[in-house]
RNA sequence: GCAGGGGUGGCAGAGCCUGGUCAAAUGCGCUAGGUUGAGGGCCUAGUCCCUUAGUGGGUGCGAGGGUUCGAAUCCCUUCCCCUGCACCA
């Protein structure tokens, strides 16, 4: 049959429209509100965007069927800086991000508009509402919107939430470190790196090694080996400038002063000297005070910190190799030895000797350096112990004693902290970055121990798919540090309490979820009337409602409609998104929000992958929505990506399975519309047999998408269920009961429909049912009709074909003409219900012996009884689930002779144990009769 | 490094919580046969090794050790892989 799934999807789609299905409003029964993050709208949706979001549409489909009214409403992201910067990027004509989108398919002219980002915003709106709608999702539109100021209502509701938040002291002030290129003067973030991916300002040391009134600043991860200075070091080949900062003579390398001034130190070049001649004979460490000299070494750099740094041989494999290099030169060197200071696990007195000798370093140029550093601090990190030389600090672990040092140095005022990029970091516009401190940042707290305690408790309430992600949600929490919430770049809503910031795109996402409830009146109100006192009285029930300029009658109605829809009882997002966006949800909720309308539900999932690899731009291997929907179908799609995975494992997609699901939908249909209606009215146990796996698959699947395990409940409700039918027709000859096909038909056809609901109408409509098929209620199943024991039945069917199978190509008889099935005796039935009754007691085959001995009839066939039960003592998986008696084995077998002749092409014969002249009529077991082919 | 998730047959992927019925579901792939004008599809059988007119033996679930009558499943050690680590959507 030639199907068109484009044409039906369509067709279908149209009627929901016009039928107003998906839009939903209170009712008088439960509902069951979902949500999924909404995307940015900076290009097409893709193929990860199709898992996410399809999740959640199964599952308010199947929440309808089961009777809730469902609201599962979209909209979309705007803010940040993406938008923006490709705006500016096409107003400059950039090559690159013309190329991008000429790719996607737009015309030069309509290009030419996106540099205006309003234009980028609303094409892609427009584009993603498209994709949504052909792949069939169940939203409300009437609920939909986009972010930033170009949407001010959306704004007054974010100013509302952060003067919320404001006043519950949770949006603090202060500064902090980032990663910034003083060219572009903003922050880069990992993705706008050209070098240093994943790079993060690092918290180093500067300790002040003084010399006379002269300052040589050591910059150092290590401030803990303070202690076994033996020299410091500095680069002979760089610039180095006497510089007065923050009122003292500083002596540091030339690139280190733009780094000082961008971490709020006041810099003022006084003279630039070459390194070589800065050496010195005295510098004093300021916690030993002793006196130690300034060395020359080339692997000193300027891109670290100050370009001073201390030397401590015993512990620092470069430091070692460095100054057995210098001994060659200086015989003043020659006298100087290393200091140890930390006991550590594996490793002598000087671990940095002992790392050099390993690693055969030649000397302080070695590559091996990198990696004979990174195993000596690394081990003395964890396992090392402070020596006494290190005085009140001894015994204690470098790990716990770190920083405490730093702290007490910092105290002293003989350090300073400071924070350093430890690998290049390189700003797409080729400029190296550095740390800069940013002042006046605003944040929110998430770092409040309070604030971490509430969400904590908002955590537990809530019902997680699955619940494995619970103790990574738990270590965010804790984990998550003030995060800065505000920036001076990118499109969003600015700051109510201080005009000069725009709120970031993370935090201006975290409770639109309740502007959903009244997206769809807000549109008919002026903005003017969105004040504090509205969003008050509705969202939170405080205040009266005398203060608010809107329509009295609207408020009331959105107030009852907020309270009817909230909470969430399920959003659903990908796995990245546990640690910041949904962990700031909850944050965010405990703030606002009474308890009531805190989260219910949080679905996560894994990502998409194609051929294995992430979906990566800029590796060219992207997907998107609309190109898969146009070579497959929405509903192919929609089953696919479920079928794929589930809980946090990332989906792969495959054309092969698409192409595969489309077979097997199209035979669906073929199959439901051919056969409804069709069949005889005969009755056997092989119908009950049948009738009883429709119930437990309606059971297992049911089971399964009430925890959201879409691939698991596909699997049983649909797969299997397919298997236990194709074996239902074989077993009847493809005869079948008309009553049971419509039930089958009708239970599978319904049990699709959250998945490939356009399908599914048009089989419903050829089925000539009244209703749509997204309209009808989920199947019930009837516990009673799950019948395990015909199980056991089938089972010894599907078992003896496959003996006779064996048995026949053992024979080496080519062409059969008589099978003889000899069931076996009664006797032997009731010594295996006896066994595997007392086998749970011992498993002492002498012991089971003597008891069954105390059977007579057992005892009549002693010498046999005792080999079976010495064979299965041994191996008890033998026996079978359920022990049959004779007399029902032998029916059932009866009954299945015109199955099994059909099958064999031969004569069957059934005989008792008893009754049979057979050699071979011992062998025959409780559901393994013996099986004689001539 | 820290945190989370994993390592099962040619592949994908169940099983692990609650140990035995697990040579390990199911799907794909592969082999043979059937159906078909051919291909696709569909149907049947097989697909760790050895043995056999059968229901027997061996090896096996990252590696090593332990608990147990018994371990893919529980405990310990170890190796490896994936993800995240922030101001970014």
């Amino acid at each position: 049959m030639k199907l068109n799934l484009k044409a039906i999807a369509k067709r279908w789609q149209k009627v929901w429209a016009e039928r107003k299905l998906f839009e939903a409003d209170p009712l008088d029964k439960p509902k069951f509100f979902i949500t999924v993050p909404y995307p940015y709208v900076n290009g097409y949706m893709h193929i990860g965007h199709t898992y996410t979001d399809m999740r959640p549409e199964a599952f308010a489909r199947y929440k309808r069927m089961r009777g809730f009214n469902v609201l599962f409403p979209f909209a979309f992201h705007a803010t940040g800086t993406p938008i923006e910067s490709a705006a500016k990027l096409v107003a400059e004509k950039d090559e690159k991000q013309l190329s991008i989108y000429k790719d996607m398919g737009f015309k030069d002219e309509e290009i030419a508009r996106f540099c205006d980002p309003k234009n980028i915003i609303k094409t892609f709106v427009k584009a993603a509402r498209k994709d949504i709608n052909t792949f069939g999702l169940s939203v409300d539109w009437r609920r939909s919107f986009f972010t930033t100021e170009l949407n001010p209502r959306y704004s007054k509701f974010i100013q509302w939430q952060f003067r919320k938040l404001h006043k519950a002291g949770y949006l603090t002030k202060g500064s902090h470190p980032v990663v910034w290129c003083h060219k572009d003067n903003m922050a880069v973030g990992d993705h706008a790196r050209s070098e240093g991916e994943g790079e993060v300002p690092e918290e180093l040391t500067i300790i002040k090694f003084k010399a006379d009134d002269v300052i040589f600043p050591c910059t150092t991860t290590r401030p803990e080996t303070v202690f076994g200075v033996t020299n410091l070091w500095i680069n002979p080949n760089l610039t180095y400038v006497k510089a007065l900062v923050d009122g003292e003579t500083w002596i540091v390398a030339e690139e280190a002063v733009p780094k000082l001034e961008a971490q709020k130190h006041k810099v003022q070049i006084v003279e630039k000297h070459k390194g070589e001649e800065i050496l010195r004979k005295h510098v004093h460490n300021p916690l030993t005070n002793t006196a130690i000299p300034v060395f020359p070494a080339v692997f000193v750099t300027a891109h670290t910190g100050t370009g001073v740094v201390m030397s401590v041989p015993a512990h620092a494999p470069a430091d070692f190799a460095a100054l057995e290099d210098y001994k060659k030169q200086d015989s003043a060197a020659r006298n100087i030895v290393p200091i140890s200071l930390i006991k550590v696990e594996g490793f002598g007195e000087i671990p940095a000797a002992e790392a050099c000798k390993k690693y055969n370093i030649k000397d302080q140029n070695d590559a091996r350096l990198e990696e004979a550093t990174r195993e000596v601090y690394s081990k003395e990190f964890h396992t090392g112990v402070l020596l006494p030389i290190t005085g009140k600090y001894q015994g204690l672990s470098v790990q716990n004693v770190k920083q405490k040092i730093i702290s007490d140095l910092v105290d002293a005022k003989h350090a300073v902290k400071f924070y350093e990029l430890l690998n290049p970091v390189v700003c797409r516009c080729r400029t190296r970055c550095h740390v800069k401190i940013v002042d006046n940042q605003w944040f929110l707290a998430y770092g409040n121990l309070q604030w971490k305690e509430k969400t904590h408790k908002a955590l537990a309430n809530c019902k997680l798919y699955p619940e494995k992600v619970r103790t990574q949600f738990m270590h965010v929490i804790d984990w998550l540090k003030d995060w800065a919430c505000a920036r001076q770049l990118g499109l969003g809503t600015k700051l109510p309490l201080d005009k000069e910031w725009v709120i970031e795109s993370l935090s201006d996402s975290t409770i639109y979820n309740a502007y959903y409830t009244i997206a769809h009146h807000l549109k008919n109100i002026p903005v003017s009337q969105l004040n504090e006192a509205f969003f008050d009285y509705i969202l939170l029930g405080q205040g009266t409602i005398d203060k608010i300029k809107a329509d009295h009658n609207l408020v009331e109605q959105m107030k009852q409609e907020f309270n009817y829809w909230y909470p969430v009882d399920f959003r659903n997002s990908g796995k990245d998104l546990v640690q910041n966006h949904l962990s700031f949800y909850l944050f965010n909720h405990t703030a606002i929000f009474a308890e009531k309308h805190w989260p219910v539900g949080i679905g996560v999932n894994g990502y998409v992958t194609l051929q294995k690899m992430k979906m990566s731009k800029s590796k060219g291997n992207v997907r998107f929505m609309r190109d898969l929907i146009k070579l497959w179908g929405p509903d192919v799609v929609r089953m696919s990506i479920l079928t794929n995975a589930e809980e946090l494992d990332d989906a792969d997609w495959d054309d092969d399975v698409a192409a595969s699901n489309s077979q097997k939908l199209i035979q669906w249909y073929t199959f439901a519309v051919d056969n409804y209606g069709e069949g005889d009215s005969t009755k056997t146990d092989i119908d009950a047999w049948f009738v009883s796996k429709i119930n437990a698959c309606t059971r297992d699947m049911t089971c399964s998408m009430d925890k959201t395990l879409f691939r698991t409940a596909l699997q049983r409700g649909y797969f299997d269920l397919q298997r236990y039918f194709k074996w239902y027709a074989r077993r009847r000859g493809n005869i079948l009961n008309a009553e049971i096909v419509k039930q089958f038909i009708e239970t599978q056809t319904k049990m699709l429909v959250p998945f490939v609901p356009h399908i599914c109408e048009e089989i419903w409509m050829k089925l000539q049912k009244q209703m749509l098929a997204s309209t009808e209620n989920w199947p019930v199943f009837d516990e009673a009709a799950i019948k395990p024991e015909l199980d056991a039945i089938e089972d010894g069917i599907a078992g003896i074909v496959d003996d006779i199978s064996t048995v026949v190509s053992l024979s080496k008889i080519e062409k059969p003409v008589k099978i003889n099935i000899i069931v076996a005796a009664d006797w032997k039935s009731k010594l295996f219900t006896l066994v595997k009754d007392k086998i749970k007691t011992t498993r002492n085959a002498g012991e089971l012996i003597k008891i069954a001995m105390q059977d007579v009839s057992l005892k009549e066939h002693g010498a046999e009884t005792a080999a079976i039960i010495q064979r299965i003592a041994k191996d008890h998986g033998k026996l079978p689930a359920t022990v049959l008696h004779q007399e029902v084995e032998y029916q059932f077998l009866k009954d299945s002779t015109a199955f099994l002749k059909a099958n064999f092409g031969c004569e069957i014969e059934v005989v008792k144990e008893q009754e049979s002249k057979e050699m071979k009529a011992k062998q025959a077991l409780p559901g393994k009769p013996a099986v004689v082919v001539s």
